[in-house]
DNA sequence: TTTTATGGTTGATAAAGTCAACAATATGTC
DNA sequence: GACATATTGTTGACTTTATCAACCATAAAA
């Protein structure tokens, strides 16, 4: 029996798309040419060590086609590296680079500025709610 | 001064692809070929009566080039109209034909069979939480 | 009346996303 | 060990979403 109409579609399609385009301007605006999506790649390896293609495809959800696009893109611009995975030959480890690393920094300082233009009409407890239960949502 | 990393911005992108990818893929299989966008529209223009482009533009947060190549779609498969604006001659009233209606009706159900999924994981209680916090940080 | 602003259309292009094909490696079966 | 099947990652090819620019018609301001 499906739910009443919630609005929690329409809900999430507008908040999402706001967050993330504010987001990317102000990336922008700080003088990097990073996708968006390149951004997240990067949120997610500093966020898994010893990941590899396949986390990176289970924990986004995306396309491998992508991830591996991107990673390729990230490597040429010499803010990751990718080792030999020691137990398996048909993949390799990743890791942020130097750069990567302090790159990521200062995006994340851009991107939480941003965030608190959104959280700032919430009080603490009702953030730590929003995201607690949205990470309900998502758990299997 | 920036928040603590709350998440907030992960949680969105997580949970924002997720619904909106099983969303997409639940009104494939039944049978439509519209673009997510042309659904999201559709929504908009039911949920508005009288609106214009315009309205549409401000409503999303999209790019009028983009609000306008949907709604010429959406017009060429005959689920909606466009008259002239009685106040306005530089503008379209839109409105969803019988068509239209009928097929957004069927896409709703879709929709919120998908959602559902994801509901069902919070109270009735915690899903009006969510949705009332999302909107907050959307008032303008 | 003239200038400036706005709404909508189209051109052109970029970013995000998906499915397919394939090679290399891993795993399972006998 | 040999062979069949499955998995991982790369690339091709294409679709969907998104953005900026240019322009015309109309509206609003000066």
């Amino acid at each position: 029996m499906p739910v009443e109409n919630t609005g929690f579609s329409d809900l999430l399609w507008q908040l999402a798309f706001q967050v993330r385009s504010r987001c990317q301007r102000a990336v922008a605006e700080s003088g990097f040419t990073l996708y968006g999506m390149h951004v997240r790649l990067l949120h997610l390896i500093a966020a898994e060590p010893f990941c590899r293609a396949q986390t990176l495809v289970e924990t986004s959800g995306r396309d491998k086609a992508q991830i591996a696009r991107l990673l390729k893109d990230l490597q040429a611009q010499g803010l990751l590296t990718r080792a030999p995975h020691p137990e398996d030959g048909r993949s390799r480890v990743i890791t942020l680079t130097a750069e990567g690393n302090e790159l990521l920094a200062t995006v994340r300082a851009a991107e939480q500025a941003v965030e608190s233009e959104f959280l700032a009409k919430l009080s603490e407890r009702e953030v730590e709610t929003f995201v607690r239960l949205g990470r309900k949502m998502l758990a299997p």
